[in-house]
DNA sequence: ACACTATTTCGAGTTTCATCGAAATTCTAT
DNA sequence: ATAGAATTTCGATGAAACTCGAAATAGTGT
C-alpha cells in the first residue's frame, strides 16, 4: 500500500461522522444497510451522508449495491485489512516493535 | 478507547505529511530522531513541522523528550496499539469479520 | 409513460487546515 | 549575564472540509 492511498484512508476513518457510519456498516454485518436506513440512525442531512458516503467508497472501506430502489452499504472487510496491515507494517518493520504489536502483524 | 478520540488519532494520521513523520519516526527506532533532524529528512518549513508534531503528541503518537537544546521524538507505540486495537474491534465486534482480521485482533 | 421513492448533485455559508516567514522563546555553555 | 543554537508562537493567506436545503436525477412497478 501506497502511503498516500493509506493517507487517504485515515483521514477518510478521521472524521467522527465517517467514523460512526463505518462503525454502524460494520455492526450491520454482511447483510449491510441501506443509505436510507443509516440516515435515521445517524440522524444527519441526506446530502451529508451522500457526501460522506462517497469518500468511504472511493477509499476503499465501504462498498454499494442496488437493491431495487434502495442502495445497499456494506463495510469492505478487505479494505480496513490492507490499511491496518500497512500500520502494522509501518509500526514494526524494523523489528523495534513491542510484542504485542508483532503479534498483530501476524 | 471513545469513537472521539479513534477520529482524533486518525485524522492526525491521515495527513500525509504527518504519516511520513510518524513513518519517520517509527523507522528511527528507540532513539528518537531531533527536531532539527526531522526537518532535513522531510524537507519542510521549521514552523509546518512544528505544528505538525504538536498535533501528533497531542494525540498520544508520538513522545518529545529534551536533551540539553535538542528535542527527541519518539513513536509512541501504545498509541498506535490502541488505535489498531480500536479498529480490529470495530470491525470484528460481531463476530463476521474474515479469518485474515480475527487473528489481528488477538 | 407516470407516479413514487430513494439518492445524488448543486450552491452557499461557515469553519477548519496547511503552509510559510519573521519574531519570540527556551535552553545551554561560557 | 551573554551569545548562540534549537524550537515554538504569531499572523496571514489560500485551499479544502462539513453542513444544510432545494432541486435534479435515477430506478421501479403499474
Amino acid at each position: 500500500m501506497k502511503l498516500e492511498k493509506a493517507a487517504d484512508q485515515l483521514e477518510a476513518l478521521g472524521n467522527p461522522t465517517r467514523l460512526q457510519l463505518y462503525r454502524t456498516l460494520v455492526r450491520a454485518g454482511d447483510e449491510g444497510l441501506p443509505v436510507g436506513r443509516l440516515q435515521e440512525k445517524l440522524d444527519i442531512a441526506a446530502s451529508t451522508l451522500s457526501h460522506h458516503l462517497k469518500r468511504l467508497v472511493d477509499t476503499g472501506l465501504v462498498t454499494q449495491e442496488r437493491q431495487a430502489t434502495t442502495l445497499i452499504c456494506r463495510a469492505h472487510y478487505p479494505g480496513m485489512q490492507a490499511l491496518i496491515g500497512y500500520l502494522a507494517d509501518e509500526c514494526c518493520a524494523d523489528g523495534t516493535c513491542p510484542p504485542v504489536a508483532k503479534e498483530a502483524v501476524v
